[in-house]
DNA sequence: AATGAATGAGGATTCATTCAT
DNA sequence: TATGAATGAATCCTCATTCAT
């Protein structure tokens, strides 16, 4: 499935991705039929199939995508810094803000996690954020800055402390995203063994 | 669906959940049909609709057991202890040994969280958890022995860390689940502004 | 797909197997649905998949059954026949009848030899068929009183020489079988190396 | 559908019939679709209908192509040959060669035969085929050379005789030609009525 | 002549649930 | 209590054909 499209192509092809991500959202991947999503878009059934070999390519591709997408933020973010725990701190927020800003994918995300048909396609693209801040661990280790202990589960943990918080305070209560990432960077710094900032 | 059972019945009740749990964790809530589950146990279709209404309460049934046989895993673990750090270091290692121990339920649980249809079922057994730390953390509040930040982002914080570490490290890995606990209860020290033991 | 079937169960198979014979040969095996199978028996789609596990499941099924049949029929006709000769010409005989009195069946055999999904089918019982003519033909070759050729090539051969003048006479033209068979045989025995009967 | 193609015009199609030939033949007509006839060629969907009204228009066109280049070998084979019998022999040996080497074309023509909306095509090819062969055994029984039989049951025979045993000697064992027409020849001289040569 | 896009009816299959026995 | 049978809406997907450009 990797036509080669025209301007419109590629048009209808957004169209129906953004639509389907609301939809999956919204109502969840297994409620969301092809029917849905062509009616939504308003188009013949066909269409789907022509730009999509089936409803789970349709769905790793979006997961693919997300996930490309938050670690650009975060590089973008994070991109020049020397200080190893900047990077992280920065990383963290970064992450924060995405998801802020990306709810439906994170539902997406969260959910595909959790899904046998999915598993593998998220934990690719889980090691490799886990292999970017592993690294500014060790560097951050190396210097003698944080305690040892296994950089991936510290990793790990720091990306799961994000997932829920953002998914509580700002998905279900609309709170400040801003906040919300001091929230998970001072519990994160904490747990990485660093002392907190406003002791 | 509160019919009242006799001896064989609840047997038979139980035999029934006993593999509904192991075959949802295994294929997932959608692909098990009910059918597998009653092709599975070697009886009837009429004997599942004579204990569960739907496939949905099967569900729900077995989540709010879960959830409440986890609980009260931390409360026997906790009870008497005096300090509340040391309340919240064992909640979090007897969480750790329970998913650990339970791992099909880890599993559905992770999966209910993120379906809309049971994500009701869930939010009343978490909101239970988040209570009892909660509780535990404003004690060690009021006794000025850790820096004052919102209880319940902590709660679920920690909380956060537990699923996710238990998920990498027990389910997928196989690791001794005291070492996990470890990890755990340390991250988590560190996140509610605690120095570490071992630095 | 091999279901205990209670009395009721083996008849509602039966009833639908019944049909689609008719239907495949009417219209054919790709343009008879599923669909068109239950309405025509009346009954719900659902019931389909309860007897058969898939359309080509049940098509495979009438070939197996058909081919047994057939062979049945021939073993019957020859049993106790001494001379190999006479079983070989009994047995022309018995498959034109057989292929003149069950022509929805030739014709779903004929279909099924050139369709890729199941000419394996068709094989296995094509086999049998030949391997028994071909002992036939050893002793008769072995008693020095047919021309030694391949025996194989001339089983195949009768065959299809019964199957095509069944085809054109018969289900075409609606003649006698037993004309039929006289004109098969003949062709035959001559196609052997056998003097013929009526010079 | 009979354009006035340019020489370009007709080489496209040509390039068409022979890529759907090629497809039909090995994946069977139902499961080639237009669309993988146009991928294979590597044309957009509408060079085929602006070659072709449908796709049982091509197929058609096919098969009146293959029984038309068939008869035209016989013919050449047989041309100016007086003896009627020698005609028939030379016959059925250029029907094996011309199967031989058409195998996809004979595999399409099987499969038309028992197709209901192919069979009209199908049978007005071979009525011709059966009259050529039927014209000879006339002659050879009025010079009181073979006994009296119906011709047109005799060259159907023949015919069969011809398709079954190419098809299992060549298409499915890759024997050589040459000793197939023989095996064929040899087969119907008896079926004929005539002495076999070599006995 | 040719292309990519679109249509939408049709097909196989699944499955929660109900029911007669 | 329990069973096998039945229901039928819903789902994913295919494909011949048409159309705008």
């Amino acid at each position: 499935m990797s036509r080669q499209l025209t301007q419109r192509g590629e048009e209808r092809k957004a169209q129906l991705v953004a639509y389907a991500i609301e939809a999956f959202a919204r109502d969840g991947y297994h409620s969301t039929s092809v029917a849905d999503i062509v009616d939504g878009v308003g188009v013949g059934k066909g269409v789907f199939y022509w730009y999509f070999s089936s409803k789970e390519e349709l769905f790793v591709e979006i997961l693919r995508t997300s996930q490309r997408d938050m670690r650009r933020r975060q590089q973008r973010e994070i991109h020049g810094i020397e200080d190893p725990l900047e990077r992280i701190d920065l990383g963290i927020r970064a992450a924060v803000h995405w998801l802020a800003e990306n709810n439906d994918l994170r539902r997406l995300i969260e959910f595909a996690r959790n899904e046998a048909t999915f598993a593998t396609a998220i934990q690719k693209g889980q090691k490799v954020l886990v292999e970017d801040a592993r690294s500014h661990l060790e560097e951050a280790l190396a210097q003698g800055r944080i305690p040892a202990r296994d950089p991936e589960a510290l990793a790990l943990a720091m990306l799961a402390v994000a997932n829920q918080l953002t998914h509580v305070y700002i998905a279900e209560r609309g709170e400040d995203p801003d906040m919300v990432a001091d929230l998970v960077a001072d519990f994160c710094r904490g747990g990485l063994g660093l002392a907190l900032d406003h002791s």
